[in-house]
DNA sequence: AAGATTCCCAACCGCACTACT
DNA sequence: GAGTAGTGCGGTTGGGAATCT
C-alpha cells in the first residue's frame, strides 16, 4: 500500500530507528504545518517539546491538557499533548515487544469485550490502548484468526475468567 | 544500486460523554 | 435546561525503515 502523500516533515530520524524502540526524544528538526494554518503545531514531537510537558506534568500533574500550551508555550493542542504523555512519556508505559502472556491476555479480552482498546489496556500494567490496538491490527489478527479454531472451550474459559479478574 | 512495495507505529481526527457555567 | 470546554476513545492516516524486485 503506498502512500500518495505530500512530505511535510524533515525529521533527521525515527523512533524506530532508535535502539530503545519508541523512547527515542531525540527526533525531529522541523515540523508540520500548522492544523489548516492554525494555532497547533502536528506531526512528531521533539525533545525539547517533550521536555517542556515533562515539566508541566511535574509541577502540575497530568489533566488539565488544554492548559498545557498556555503554561508551557508548547504549540501542542491539549488532546496531543495527553496522548503523548500517555502513550510515550508516562513512566507507567511500558516499552518494547509484547510477550507471549501479553498477547494471549489480549487474544482473549479481545475475543470477550472486541475493540474495546481502553479496557483492554486496563487489564495489561504497562500497556496503552494504542500500543494494544496497533500490536492487534498488526500482529495479532491474523494469528488469531489461526488460533481461533482451534480454541479449546474449556481452556478458553479458565483464561477468560482469569482475565477479567475473577477467581 | 535503486526504485517499488510493505511493515510498523506515532499521531491525528471525529465523535461521544462529562463537567462546568 | 442550554451552551461550552475539557477529556477520552476507536478508527484512520502519515511517513520512515525494512524488505523485495
Amino acid at each position: 500500500m503506498p502512500h500518495n502523500h505530500t512530505k511535510d516533515t524533515n525529521y533527521i530520524s525515527h523512533p524506530k530507528s532508535s535502539s530503545s524502540k519508541g523512547q527515542d526524544l531525540s527526533l525531529p528538526v522541523s515540523v508540520a504545518p500548522m492544523e489548516g494554518g492554525g494555532k497547533h503545531k502536528r506531526g512528531l514531537w521533539t525533545l525539547e517539546e517533550d521536555k517542556l510537558l515533562m515539566e508541566y506534568i511535574r509541577e502540575h500533574g497530568n489533566g488539565r491538557w488544554s492548559r498545557v500550551s498556555k503554561i508551557t508555550g508548547l504549540k501542542r493542542g491539549g488532546k496531543s499533548c495527553r496522548l503523548r504523555w500517555i502513550n510515550n512519556l508516562s513512566l507507567t508505559v511500558k516499552k518494547g515487544n509484547f510477550s507471549k502472556d501479553e498477547e494471549d491476555i489480549i487474544i482473549r479480552l479481545h475475543k470477550l469485550l472486541g475493540n474495546r482498546w481502553s479496557l483492554i489496556a486496563g487489564r495489561i500494567r504497562g500497556r496503552t490502548g494504542n500500543q494494544i490496538k496497533n500490536h492487534w491490527n498488526t500482529h495479532l489478527s491474523k494469528k488469531f484468526e489461526i488460533k481461533k479454531e482451534r480454541t479449546n472451550p474449556i481452556f478458553h474459559r479458565y483464561h477468560w475468567l482469569e482475565a477479567i479478574g475473577k477467581p
